[in-house]
DNA sequence: GCAGGGATTTTCT
DNA sequence: GAAAATCCCTGCG
C-alpha cells in the first residue's frame, strides 16, 4: 500500500457551477474532504442525484425559498445540507446560478480517509455501510446543520478532483430514489463496478 | 435474506 | 393530518 496523500487544491468553480445533471455527472470521482474538529474524513463521490430547478417537481426549490432550503438557492459550490424525515442529515453540492435552487444530491462515497473515526461516528460494523446512502454519509463525514450554506471551495470541507492515476469507471445513469414525483427522469449517476454505493 | 414498521422535523394540504 | 431526496431494527422464513 502506499501513503495517502490528502487532497488540498478543490476544483474549480466552474466544476461546480451550470445544469445540476451535467455537474451530477462530473462530480463522480471527485473527493470530499472534511477537516472537522474531531479529525479528518475523505470520500470519493461514487453515486449523485440531480434535482433542476425548473421541470422537477421533486426538487425541493420548486415552490420557493424556505428556512430549510434557503442555501439551495445559493452561488454554486456551496453545500445544502438538510434533515429528512426528522433523522437524517443529506448532503448536496449547490450548482446555482445564484437564486436558481439547483443543486446534486451525493448518495454514496468510496471511504478513502478518517475510516477509524468513520466507524466510530456510523457504529457500523462492514466498511460497506459506512457511505453506502446519503443519510449514511452524511453522518460517516460528520456533515450537518453547520455545513448547510459552507462553500466547497475553501475552508474545512472542499470538493478535490480525484487523484491522477484514479480510472474513471462507466457511469450507469437511471431513475432516483426514493421520491413520489418525477421519477421517471434519468437524473441519478452511478459508477459501475464499485461495492460502495447504496 | 427479506418485508414491515418506527423514528421525528419540515412543509404542504 | 400526512408525506417526505432515509436508515435501522425486528420478526419470520
Amino acid at each position: 500500500m502506499s501513503a495517502v496523500r490528502t487532497p488540498r487544491r478543490p476544483v474549480s468553480a466552474t466544476l461546480l457551477r451550470g445544469n445540476a445533471a451535467a455537474v451530477a455527472r462530473r462530480l463522480i470521482g471527485a473527493r470530499l474532504v472534511h477537516h472537522s474538529p474531531e479529525g479528518l474524513t475523505v470520500g470519493r463521490i461514487l453515486e449523485t442525484e440531480a434535482y433542476l430547478s425548473s421541470g422537477d417537481p421533486a426538487c425541493h426549490a420548486q415552490r420557493g425559498p424556505t428556512a430549510r432550503n434557503a442555501s439551495m438557492f445559493l452561488a454554486g459550490g456551496h453545500a445544502y445540507v438538510y434533515l429528512i424525515y426528522g433523522v437524517h442529515q443529506c448532503f448536496n453540492v449547490v450548482t446555482g446560478p445564484a437564486g436558481a435552487g439547483e443543486a446534486v444530491l451525493v448518495r454514496a462515497l468510496e471511504p478513502l480517509e478518517g475510516l477509524e473515526l468513520m466507524r466510530a461516528r456510523r457504529g457500523v460494523t462492514r466498511d460497506r455501510d459506512l457511505c453506502s446512502g446519503p443519510g449514511k454519509l452524511a453522518c460517516a463525514m460528520g456533515l450537518g446543520p453547520e455545513q448547510d450554506g459552507a462553500s466547497l471551495l475553501e475552508g474545512a470541507l472542499l470538493v478535490c478532483p480525484p487523484e491522477r492515476h484514479w480510472r474513471r469507471p462507466t457511469i450507469d445513469v437511471g431513475p432516483r430514489v426514493g421520491i413520489a414525483k418525477a421519477v421517471a427522469l434519468p437524473l441519478r449517476f452511478r459508477a459501475r463496478g464499485t461495492p460502495w454505493c447504496s
